[in-house]
DNA sequence: GTCCCTTTGTGAACCGATGCACAAAGTGAG
DNA sequence: CTCACTTTGTGCATCGGTTCACAAAGGGAC
């Protein structure tokens, strides 16, 4: 039961910590082909594009992993950090809604590679089902629930259309799934323990779109006076 | 110069607050396409999925638009949120990278309805080259510099592969874009003063699936002891 | 062994964001 | 006009996250 390095700390890793540990395992990964045997935080933070000291206070949560005066080992701490993600095991992932964002998600090869497993396609078009797509068959999304258990899928990627979104959710997690990748535009509810994520292009969009404005306005000279409500309105 | 209801707040708009604006958006037009005039913080935070005490003092930030005992104009408050995010004038918007992700980008209605206009769809592969996309013919990316120009293109969509991106990346700041959305899994590096938002599927995979073994750990009793690295190495 | 150099791991100050709780403001009934 | 009720706008305590800055740890030279 002794362990070499130091303990892992006791549970409880910063959410914001877990939303940098890709970043750095992805840079680790192009570090190690690149055939780098360690690297000191400040390099690893440049290459993630963040602060060295958050870098290292983000790897202290794991435990103590690098050598002072030395660095990190570069597939020990791939090897950590892959594992606290919980990227040593597989998962079977299952995309619901087989449209344009659909296929473009199940023709892509990036996540395939790194622990996830694409283990079905379902939508409730009959023109789609039936379809294959990168080596799969579009299945009815009246499978939705055998596909889950059979096939063990423990994330599911939501591609209808908005109004759908809410319902298939419903199925998904009454199905017993708990993580779900929403790119519908609306916010789900689900009950406490299922987790969500959601991927919105238009907010994104429109982030961009009120710096855009400011950096118009600093240009010109403040916002171009159209304080107020166009047409003459009574409150 | 008078302004009747009150003055906007002076500039400087917190980021989290600019992150829900468009949520609360969303929310707001739904009310307003089912024909309601007035919406309560309470109501309105609860269909964006936010605490009605982070809500108002989000909106206070732009200016006191509500009635006490009466709640907020729904249309009132659409504009003065759409003004406040820039989307009362339009953005000519390019996508670079016509692949898989970037066809179901162009082919996608929902965020050209909001002040958005694909302007442009620009790649390098001459096959894709002169394609018809949603009406939209792909142009060659040596056009980048020319079509940015001429058609006022304020932000560009990045989806091409992560090898090509931060050599687009810096053409396309050198045209004098500053707002680029980057779908490349990569770590951009752009000058002070360029915006950049990325999305990244697998990085919310990842923290999915992070989440989704604290659970399973949860259920079994801790993790399954696999602490120690697989092979004996030396560090 | 000692000394010097590098780099980690973390205490502590700081900063922005959150959420409670309530005074102030407005509505509507009588 | 007054009173009861609703709902906003915000002061304040709190929290999580970031950053600085440095003591302690380890490596390598000699
Ligand atoms: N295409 C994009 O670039 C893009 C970008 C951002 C967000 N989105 C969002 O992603 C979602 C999908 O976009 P899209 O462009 O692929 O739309 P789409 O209409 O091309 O595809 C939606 C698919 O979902 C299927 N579907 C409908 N109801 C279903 C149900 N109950 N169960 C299973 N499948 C069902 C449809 O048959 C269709 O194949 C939408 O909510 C859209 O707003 C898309
Ligand atoms: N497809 C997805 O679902 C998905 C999901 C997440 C992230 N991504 C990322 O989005 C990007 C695009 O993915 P994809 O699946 O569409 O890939 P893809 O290979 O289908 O498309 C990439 C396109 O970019 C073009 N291109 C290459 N170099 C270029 C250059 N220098 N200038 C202009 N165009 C160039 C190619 O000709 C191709 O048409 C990738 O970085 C990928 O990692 C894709």
């Amino acid at each position: 039961m002794i362990r070499r390095p130091s303990q892992p700390r006791e549970r409880g890793i910063p959410e914001a910590t877990v939303a940098r540990l890709p970043l750095y395992l992805r840079a680790l990964n192009g570090m190690a082909e690149r055939g780098l045997a360690t690297v000191s935080s400040e390099d690893l933070a440049a290459a993630a594009g963040v602060n060295s000291a958050k870098l290292r206070k983000d790897l202290s949560h794991l435990g103590s992993y690098g050598t002072r005066g030395v660095g990190y080992d570069v597939e020990y701490l791939i090897y950590q950090i892959s594992r606290e993600l919980g990227l040593t095991q597989d998962w079977a992932v299952a995309i619901v809604g087989v449209g344009n964002l659909g296929r473009a998600l199940a023709n892509y090869g990036g996540f395939v590679s790194r622990g996830f497993r694409v283990a079905a396609l379902l939508d409730a078009d009959p023109e789609v089902v039936g379809d294959h797509i990168a080596g799969l068959n579009v299945e009815h999304i009246d499978e939705l629930e055998t596909v889950i258990r059979l096939r063990g899928v423990s994330i599911v990627v939501l591609a209808t259309p908005a109004a759908a979104a809410q319902q298939v959710a419903d199925r998904v997690v009454a199905a017993g799934v708990t993580s779900i990748l929403n790119f519908a535009p609306v916010v789900l509810s689900v009950p406490e323990g299922v987790d969500i994520r959601k991927v919105d292009l238009s907010i994104e969009l429109q982030i961009l779109a009120f710096h855009e404005q400011r950096k118009m306005d600093r240009m010109t000279g403040g916002p171009a006076m159209a304080d107020e409500w166009p047409e003459a309105v009574d409150l």
